[in-house]
DNA sequence: TCGGTGATTCAACGATCGTTGAATACTAGT
DNA sequence: ACTAGTATTCAACGATCGTTGAATCACCGA
């Protein structure tokens, strides 16, 4: 595999995420994403089984990746805690702290990615599967964590907090502009920092309320 | 206007707003959708202008009504406190309250729609813009309540907290199925009195958290 | 220099897309 | 019974869809 297929094979793949994550998956043609690839059509199916197998790829190609750096977060918030569990605060912040960290430093290549998650997250016809198919191992790992974290408290409750956070931080990097039109442009949907300061605490407020027993 | 025209129209919009609930605006022709609705193609740009237009009014049909019986909800709460201001439990389960009513009410009418609106809501390309346009008058009406409930708090930081409970909500009505997989089966994505027990108290206590000037 | 292999281009296939105009059926008022 | 207007059907348009097979190009080892 030469230098030239390897960039081919990426630009289709940055092409294809790009416009996915605008239009969905049937909202964008082949021959659309070859354009902006740079491409003849024929190409994506030299590369690629076919459409959808493009758009599997796009979706594993920063999967695995988002995966790792989350588990090894995690891990290190639990090796400072070698007795006792680590806090909500901190599992959850390295639960969200690396996809701000990526996305702050190279917002450009991983704002599609997010944004095709956020719009398959909320799929209702395949978003249940494809996001346990990527996702739920690590997930699972996390709330183990955090049921370490709350001890005993309820598994649904556990669970469907989990849910709530899902839905908040998909949203939430999606940048859809809603908040910018909503707060009159107080507030961006691009500013991580903002959403740095905000989001976890958010998030482990709402865990600690709804699994700490009464 | 006929009760057969108003049924025919009505069948058309069932259809509609079921498939593009499910495979989003670019994923189903009109020719599906007019299959579902058992009548001819052509009859769809009898009713309406176009594709785009058929969307749009799947879209009003039950927004109007939401948008009122939401606001009577926090009227109502407003009227129980002529002095002060009520709790930040009692405006937010105001917003989430009507909602799980008319979908445990009537699952089938209303559960397409806001898988719909999950989908509009996390599209990067369109959702800022479509959802401030149909709900942004009431939303700001919520967020003027939690001001008074939350005194001294930061806008952003109010701003924010909507954000992240915008993000949650509209997940949890797209019932992807994702919780039933990631728990095994013990929550189900359906299970509206498991949703009511618990999406209000977590997102209180999120809005508390962040809104509260320590 | 030759042969081979991966990369790319070209042209085209049948199917389906959104949309339209004209013809037909139905229904209400006179 | 005639008319007017609404509702529905039928057939078709050009465009675009995903996909493919064959031809051409670029490059590298023998």
């Amino acid at each position: 595999m030469t230098d030239s297929t390897q960039s081919t094979r990426n630009r289709i793949l940055d092409a294809a995420e790009a416009l996915f994550a605008q239009k969905g998956f049937e909202g964008v043609s082949v021959r659309q994403i070859m354009s902006r690839a740079g491409a003849d059509v024929s190409l994506a199916y030299y590369h690629f089984k076919s459409k959808r197998d493009l758009f599997d790829q796009v979706m594993l190609r920063r999967a695995d990746y988002l995966n790792e750096i989350r588990l090894r977060a995690l891990e290190e918030v639990e090796q400072r805690h070698p007795d006792d569990a680590p806090t909500v605060d901190e599992i959850i912040g390295a639960f969200t702290g690396p996809l701000l960290d990526v996305l702050a430093n190279d917002h450009d290549q991983w704002s599609h990615y997010f944004q095709l998650i956020a719009q398959i997250n909320n799929n209702p016809e395949q978003g249940g599967k494809l996001m346990s198919r990527y996702f739920d191992p690590l997930v699972s790992r996390f709330i183990e964590a955090l049921r370490k974290a709350l001890p005993g408290c309820d598994e649904q409750d556990l669970y469907w907090s989990y849910h709530f956070l899902s839905g908040a931080l998909t949203l939430t990097f999606a940048e859809t502009g809603r908040i910018d039109n909503l707060s009159g442009g107080l507030c961006r949907s691009t500013d991580i920092p903002a959403i740095n300061e905000r989001m976890h605490r958010f998030l482990a407020a709402g865990f600690r309320k709804l699994c700490t027993p009464d």
